[in-house]
DNA sequence: TCCATGCTTTACGTTTACGTCAACGTCAGT
DNA sequence: ACTGACGTTGACGTAAACGTAAAGCATGGA
């Protein structure tokens, strides 16, 4: 059993999935971040397609550009070359960390702020007029 | 001493310490993110603009559009309005904190991934040729 | 056979976030 | 008075990342 059918995608079934739309995906395709086989003129993908599409929209929410995920993609594809462009792949890796490192930190810092107004609304709203002074008494949520 | 002489900044001052450029700044104040007081023709900026400029390129680094960043630094600053208003924000607030977490959640992954890739690569430069034997055996660095 | 549905390519349009001149003002220094 | 250095306002250019038709193949059902 080597030709196991292993499972395929159309390309509205990955862009339903992944909420994004059709011509994204075939421009990631164009970008060279895709390359689905044909069934006739039909794009046909792997699982191995999907991934590098979940790779590509995850790289994206990280405000990555295209060029930049593709060269990471790429990277993590076809390393294993000789020991120059291991070293290389080890310095872009550091390279990433790096900047995954700093955008962690502008998180916890957004989110320390974030977390802070939060807190100075709630103390308004604590002291602040109702519109509606409650429905009676009964305005507990039955846990 | 009402009028103590608060630090103010230049347009270049602000974009090499930040590294941006000035058309970059006028850019962020044509969008509204900035308004600096003038002298005469030229801009002055106060320590509130440099702060206002610094979220700004924080967002950025989060991914975030500059009429996105608009929206939240507008709503920071405005606050403390209605009861309406507060809870809007609030919601807004939890809204942004969501993104903030799933991004947080990416960069996790993705850093155990990049983990994952330099612990291969060490292995493999572990057991690959040396380039040059090293010279003689004295390759310790002097702790 | 007709038609809707799904997929295709080609191609021009659009938004965002600036870059890049060009041409001018202004002020300190020589 | 001349020269930079720094700042200004247009105004046009551009790269990225798709959106949006337009027009055509293929195929399964009524």
């Amino acid at each position: 059993m080597s030709t196991g059918s292993a499972r395929t995608y159309t390309i509205t079934e990955l862009a339903s999935e992944f909420d994004v739309t059709a011509r994204a995906i075939r421009f990631y395709e164009d970008v060279g971040l895709l390359t689905p086989q044909r069934a006739g003129r039909n794009r046909v993908y792997s699982a191995g397609d999907r991934t590098r599409l979940k790779l590509t929209l995850r790289g994206k929410r990280l405000g990555l550009s295209l060029q930049e995920i593709k060269q990471l993609v790429d990277l993590y594809d076809a390393d294993s070359g000789s020991r120059q462009q291991l070293e290389a792949f080890i310095a872009v890796l550091a390279d990433h960390r790096r900047l995954l490192e700093r955008q962690r930190e502008d998180i916890e810092i957004t989110l320390a702020e974030i977390e802070q107004h939060a807190e100075r609304c709630r103390a308004l709203l604590a002291t602040a007029p109702r519109p509606t002074p409650a429905p009676r008494t009964k305005n507990r949520r039955p846990s």
